[in-house]
DNA sequence: CAGTTCCGAAAATGAACAGTTCCGGAATCA
DNA sequence: TGATTCCGGAACTGTTCATTTTCGGAACTG
């Protein structure tokens, strides 16, 4: 467990499919047992997942998984650079105004997915405790994808004139994932669209100077 | 660990000093010992704490924590419930503004002692996702009480008039908390009186319908 | 002082689990 | 078809840790 190192060989580019002649080592089952690794992650947490537990999920023998990964510490980080590659890089919706485009990115496919982000996040937090190099893989992975949609979008409003001037970007950028995360792993309720209006609604525009009875949007 | 329910007798009293004649149980360490579990608690999580670890920070034998405690869960459970009760009731600040009153809230104690707290509540993310009839305890021990003065702060100043009379209440009353925790807990970074004042200037009073360049306060 | 009680240190016990090794079968290769 | 390779399943090894016991000594009792 001691400094786990960056594993190298990404996974799941695109070449593969089933049983290929190459000499090296076969790759083809590497995302259904990075997905699995996610899935009791985020369950278990990575103190309360056993190896076992991810080659059961992923039908596959454990063998297989020390084949292809050192240690336990080296799959679940490239579970999480997994995460981080799967991340649509669909850039943020532009409906012309804030609230548009804050309420636009809640999708349903979005809400699952941020909820199941959160909960590897959760499963994670007692990891990022002893291995601080990590932090920074993980929040690229789960939090930075989301920061860096709302950035785009509140810049866009601040050329157009939409808030004030001198908001602190980069925090209220954080509102959102701080709000949904709070709720995930403290409080363990549901993140769900009325939650997410809400914080829209009542912190993240005021924050912003945009007047409650929003007339745009 | 199923089930640990909850340990009933309470702790540190304040009737007992040292080794008494008593006939039932010594129980004049277990001030320094749920101090010592809170301590590991916070610094390794529940998975990576040992019973030895609290044992030795506490300079007690690990039977004496058996003789106490039936198991590492009853131990961990009694410590949060300490936490609790060691919750200085003090009634919050009453400046006569709301900044005020926020700002008076960041004390030295309270900052350090808000940083312990939601260190562990990191350390205690993985074991609520297995325990769920703890969510309320926990909550209770470490969430609750901020929210509980900010709400009555925020009361204070909606019977005022000082702010938006249709603000929800409910949700800025844990705003403080969920930034505080997502930075301790997700960016591991330092929550000092420079983010928690920030907090208060750009989101929580624009949330209230306060104007950012404070008149009072 | 002899008896009693409690405690800390340390050794013992047993289960869970990371990491290894083996084995038989299926798919691929030649 | 026979050789080769990879895989899943299962048994094996060594370590860590929760929990239990044991033991010798300190403090208190009478």
């Amino acid at each position: 467990m001691t400094q786990p190192e960056q594993v190298v060989e990404p996974t799941g580019t695109g070449d593969e499919q089933q049983g290929r002649p190459g000499r090296k080592r076969d790759h083809s089952r590497d995302p259904e047992i990075l997905e699995a690794a996610l899935d009791i992650l985020a369950e278990c947490g990575y103190d309360g997942m056993t190896v076992d537990m991810v080659a059961a999920r992923a039908k596959a023998g454990k063998a297989t998984l020390y084949r292809r990964w050192p240690s336990k510490a080296h799959l679940v980080i490239d579970a999480v650079a997994c995460m981080k590659r799967a991340q649509h890089q669909a850039p943020p919706p532009d409906t012309g105004t804030l609230r548009g485009d804050l309420v636009a990115m809640i999708r349903p496919p979005g809400i699952a997915d941020g909820q199941r982000k959160m909960q590897v996040m959760g499963g994670l937090v007692s990891l990022l405790a002893r291995e601080p190099e990590l932090v920074e893989a993980v929040d690229e992975a789960i939090t930075e994808p989301r920061v860096r949609q709302n950035r785009i979008v509140l810049e866009r409003a601040r050329d157009r004139g939409e808030i004030r001037a001198d908001a602190d970007l980069e925090l209220v950028a954080h509102i959102g994932p701080a709000m949904a995360s709070y709720r995930t792993l403290v409080q363990r309720r549901q993140v769900d669209r009325e939650f997410l209006v809400r914080i829209i609604d009542e912190v993240v525009l005021p924050a912003l100077g945009v007047p409650p009875g929003d007339p745009t949007g």
